[in-house]
DNA sequence: GTGAAAGCGCTAACAT
DNA sequence: ATGTTAGCGCTTTCAC
């Protein structure tokens, strides 16, 4: 009645749904599992699993799984079982029940991708260009956005006016945004000044920190930002707002993921917009895919970025 | 040998150790739960998957599972279900392979709680206080921190010149805030007068607007605002921004929860902080224990509040 | 200290 | 359309 409900006749049906309600029967999953090999339960591994843009990634994949009928564990363990013998996220005995993975990957992890490939499970990478033969990736065009973001400020700005405040420079997401800032400048025939690209950690604090030394010493100039992150370009905000320096006018500046947070703050922040959530959906998509078809040649998905204007920046 | 290495002799472990790495072995999960009935998996369930307040929370749940080697699976679809045979989070056979579940419950809900009773699984609920004999309980003490701020707000401002901007009304934590807040006024003698207590949504957009009606009617008059949660009062903010209206100064405002987004807004939100991650681990803690001792009477923790006074308040 | 066997609850294949 | 049976891979118990 349960798993051939067509090949049983109506009236028996309903006596034996009968029965199953009366004493509250549940298939146990463990025992059908045995059987079937099928699971219902994606992984997703993040770096981290807080904050504005996880949340909103994991969002994401949750309702595109929900959707196909199953479901996300989250784990943040990401990398940092480094010796074989932890009790890290590989050696639980949860891997067993994922029917796939999506791993984020934000910088060199060798340790973690040598995990990853004596795994055997479909598999997704996320932001990092792993190459392997059936594993698919989903990566964020952080080029073209760094791209345009830039050539907005150098509207009104020259080339030796603008400055790159990164998060940490093995971050891939950071090292590409840093990279495509530097070809911009240097297709204007531009060379890039010390401390013109610099590069620390993605939060409010460095950016803090960073923009506060920036705008010290270019006091009576005006300055360009792209940051690497919004949390860093609401550190800088909040440097300008110390230090009396008015922004957009004198200071302008350009986050990049485009987070709630990025409308939280007065003036309000352009940004980079990120797909966050699509990043998410587009994962676990594809690990449904491969799922399906364990064969397939690995595909990768690029999600575009779209410079978003609001009140740090000005024509 | 992987079950009982004290049973078996050094030299056959290490030759069935070395025939295990040899053929890749990893014991099936789903043999070991038909026969162990034990589970590694707990569910977290919660109305809302995002943003700063569940992402904090849902960290410190995973953490604190992680740490009791089990791990820690997310669903925002709580009392999404009302139909029975909807595809939600309890008819999905995920609900069979967890040890037990935590659920948020931040307004009443009816068919949720009712899913819950017949599910016969370890259970903690998260902000309402669901009196289930072997129900376990982790509640945030709305009423003193509301008090508290009230109290702050009342050190330098009339009884007539304070402002509840909640969230839902039907939300437990706005409900519990709000009523603080008059009893604060009460216990002063004063009455509430009309629109000194509002509800409504838990977002910028709501505290924006109600900001703005607010200051408008309250011209060259200082006010003080208490708000449902950090996001009302960054709305408030921006209200007075746009306003002009100059905060501490005129306008003090404290928020609720003391997200991360508090010290991202300038001037620095005041505000009063629950610890979120706290309530998500020791959702886990209490649930750890019902599953350890299930027959053991109903606890509840309360966790404390405690203003934080930043920039949007002052003597 | 080691081996053997029963059986967990289900699905799939086959028999009726 | 319905009933029967083997066996998924493990743990547990018992025999050696």
């Amino acid at each position: 009645v349960i798993n051939t409900p067509a090949r049983v006749a109506p009236e028996t049906a309903a006596r034996v749904q009968q029965a199953i309600d009366r004493l509250g029967y549940r298939p146990n999953v463990y025992a059908q599992g045995l059987m079937t090999r099928r699971s219902h339960l994606l992984g997703l591994l993040l770096p981290d699993i807080h904050g504005e843009f996880y949340s909103e990634l994991l969002r994401g994949a949750d309702m595109e799984a929900r959707q196909a009928g199953l479901h996300v564990l989250v784990s943040s363990d990401a990398g940092r079982s480094d010796s074989p013998d932890d009790a890290g996220f590989f050696n639980s005995n949860i891997v067993g029940m994922l029917a796939g993975l999506a791993v984020m990957i934000t910088e060199p992890n060798a340790a973690l991708v040598r995990q990853l490939e004596r795994l055997h499970l479909p598999l997704v990478v996320i932001d990092k260009d792993l190459t392997g033969p059936r594993t698919d990736r989903v990566l964020v065009d952080n080029g073209s956005g760094a791209r345009e973001a830039t050539e907005a400020l150098l509207r009104t700005m020259n080339t030796a006016d603008v400055f790159f405040l990164g998060g940490p420079e093995e971050n891939f997401d950071t090292s590409e945004r840093g990279r495509a800032f530097i070809d911009t400048l240097s297709s204007r025939g531009a060379g890039i000044g010390p401390g013109q690209v610099q590069y620390g950690t993605y939060d409010v604090e460095w950016g803090f920190a960073a923009g506060k030394a920036l705008l010290s010493a270019r006091k009576g100039y005006r300055t360009g930002v792209l940051a690497g992150n919004d949390e860093i370009a609401v550190g800088v905000l909040q440097a300008a707002a110390s230090l009396g320096v008015s922004v957009p006018r004198e200071l302008q500046i350009i986050g990049f993921d485009d987070t709630r947070i990025a409308s939280m703050v007065r003036p309000q922040l352009s940004a980079v917009h990120v797909p966050m959530s699509e990043v998410g959906a587009g994962a676990v998509r594809l690990l449904l895919q491969r799922i399906q078809s364990p064969g397939s040649p690995g595909k990768t998905v690029t999600l575009p970025t779209k410079l978003v204007l609001r009140g740090t920046t000005a024509d």
